[in-house]
Order: C-alpha cells, then sequence, then structure tokens
DNA sequence: GTTGGAAAGTCAACAAGGCTGACATAAAAT
DNA sequence: ATTTTATGTCAGCCTTGTTGACTTTCCAAC
C-alpha cells in the first residue's frame, strides 16, 4: 500500500537508505540472518534434547554467574513458570547450580557447573564461529555499524540490559 | 573456557573486533534486537489471533505475490503441514486467495486479499517504523554494515532467496 | 490411454515453550 | 505482627513446530 510511493519516505534529502523498499530488505535480512545465527547451537541442542530456551539462559547464567533468577526473568522476557521449567532440568541434569542467595537468602544465585560450561563453550564456540566468520568477510567498519543498528533498534529495556552486559565484559 | 584467552583470537594482527568477547556481544546485540524487531507485529496480532507465523506467510506473499506452496515452504523453512495450518485460517478468513494454478494446476498460487493487503500493510508500516528510527540514528554507512553482517550470517541457502527477493524489488 | 511420481491437502498425534491463574513457602521489610 | 518480595509449583491453555500416513490432483513419459 504504502510502497507504490518508493522512496517519498526520503522526501527531498536525498535518504536513499530510508526508504520503504530498503526498510523491508532490512527486515528479510533480520529474518533470514536470525535463522543461520540460531541453527548452529540448534543442531547440537537436539542432541541433549534441550532446545532454544535452555541455551538462552545457560548462556546468560555464564555471563553473569551468580544472578538471580528475578534477573534472568528480565533479560529473558519470559514468565517465571516458562523460566522456571527450563531452570528446573538444567538442575536436574547438574548443568546449573542453584544456591541460596548470601545477601538474601530469598533469592536463588545460578551458576553453570563444570558440566554446564562445557556444554556453554560448545554452543557459544559454534555460534561464534560463525559470527566471526561474518565479521571477518564484512570488516571491522560494517561491524561496527552492524552493532549500532541493532543496539538502536533494541526497546529500552532491553538496551539498558545490553549495555549493563557490556559493562561486566572487556 | 575459551574466554580466558581474551583478544587472542586476534593475535597479533590487531583484529580487536574478532576477540571472543566483541563476538558475544553481537550475539547478545541480535537476541536482544530480534526481540525488538518482533514485539511491534507481535503487538498487533494478539489483535487478530494471529501468531507470527502468520505474519511471516502474509509478508512473504505480500512480496511475492502468486508464489507457490514449494516456494513459501523453502523460504520459511518448516513442513507443509505447519504452514498448510496458517494458510488454512488465512484463506479460511478471506486474507488469502489460492488461485489452481495457471502453468501447473497441481500448483497453487498464493495472493492477498484486499483485507489481507490492508494488514500487511499495518504490520508491515510498525516494523518498518522501528527500522527506520534505527537507520536514521545509526546513518546510511551503519546500515550498509548492518546489512553486510546479516548478508554473511545467512546459510547459503538463505542468502539465495534473499536476493531472490532483492531483484523482484528496486 | 495408462501410469508413475510430483504437488498439494488433510488427519492425527505429539513436543517445546510460550501464556494465565492460583497457591505455597521462606525471608526480608515495614 | 503484618505485608511484601522472591521463588517454586500445579494445572491448563495456545501457537507452532515436528513425524507419519493417506488421498487427490494432474503433468508427463511411456
Amino acid at each position: 500500500m504504502n510502497d507504490a510511493r518508493e522512496g517519498s519516505a526520503a522526501g527531498s534529502e536525498g535518504l536513499l537508505f530510508l526508504t520503504d523498499e530498503q526498510l523491508r530488505k532490512g527486515i528479510e535480512a533480520m529474518f533470514f540472518a536470525y535463522r543461520g545465527f540460531t541453527s548452529d547451537p540448534d543442531r547440537i541442542l537436539e542432541n541433549h534434547a534441550y532446545g532454544r530456551a535452555h541455551h538462552r539462559a545457560i548462556h546468560f547464567i555464564h555471563r553473569s554467574p551468580g544472578t538471580t533468577v528475578n534477573n534472568l526473568l528480565a533479560i529473558l522476557g519470559v514468565t517465571k513458570q516458562s523460566l522456571n521449567r527450563v531452570l528446573r532440568t538444567l538442575i536436574d541434569d547438574g548443568l546449573v547450580e542453584s544456591r541460596v542467595g548470601s545477601r538474601d537468602r530469598r533469592e536463588r544465585n545460578l551458576v553453570l557447573t563444570e558440566a554446564g560450561e562445557k556444554l556453554e563453550s560448545q554452543l557459544s564456540e559454534a555460534q561464534r564461529r560463525r559470527m566471526r566468520g561474518a565479521y571477518r568477510l564484512a570488516g571491522p567498519d560494517a561491524v561496527a555499524g552492524f552493532r549500532r543498528v541493532l543496539e538502536e533498534m533494541m526497546d529500552v529495556e532491553m538496551r539498558r540490559h545490553f549495555r549493563a552486559l557490556r559493562e561486566s565484559g572487556a
């Protein structure tokens, strides 16, 4: 409907990269790229009877060892029932340890066990391999742009979490 | 595990953007950004008793009017049973029309009805609004990098479909 | 013309992983 | 002492993915 007026979004400012057509390409690129992004870990998880939800939990527990359930809920944006089902299996399988909070004993501090770290490493390495390949081919400037656009696409709340994770890293 | 050796991926080549830490940031950026990417259409779909699967079908039928079921299956990467369930409801609700193929009458040519185009327009505009905001803030160079990295992240098969869609567009 | 196989549609059953609502418990905060 | 917070858990529902089996349609080769 809107597409009949290709390029009209740019008006007379010459912002060709903002045409509806360009935006649609970006949308499709996100769709197809996300498929690739998840495919490698998905293949590994198949052999473990785990799914993407387990991967996400493992990733963020690795990233913030000792994190609480509440914090994880905020980052993952799911209900506690949903997260609990996943955490339950990971704890029962000995990949995650749930310690009673030191500061506040209502809380649970979540950490990966040795086995958990091992799986995390496998999953992460598979995913990083793809990212590394893409980064290498695209080059540093493209990577900076990639990161910049992604960050602008996030909701403020998610950007907050994203940046909080940045601080803990390099 | 691998992360103890931060920066070692760059070796002495100075490719700091390829450190495991940078790659992890990219992974997290994809995760958080994709959440934002899908959130606006998701909100709209709630009011229509449709889900993301319906959105995807609507998007690609709009994009390639008259496309066949088989082509859609290849693009979406789901089983025909899964797609059929979604198409069934869209056809029954009068958003998609399924015409017997002209060339090959076993095939079905899928097109959006007027009502289908209307919903597509709503969904697409919501998604494009976010992309437009991100693109504008990041600037053309960042957008070029964004697109470049995403394309490199795709599986070859998906890249083929992506590029096929490009040709039909501007 | 008959027939083999491809394209499509359908039925059934199942699983993962979202969701809501209700309720329980322990511990902190007031 | 009471309320609030963090967590866990039970039950049930929905969407969307899966596999397997089977039918119908119909092009194309024989």
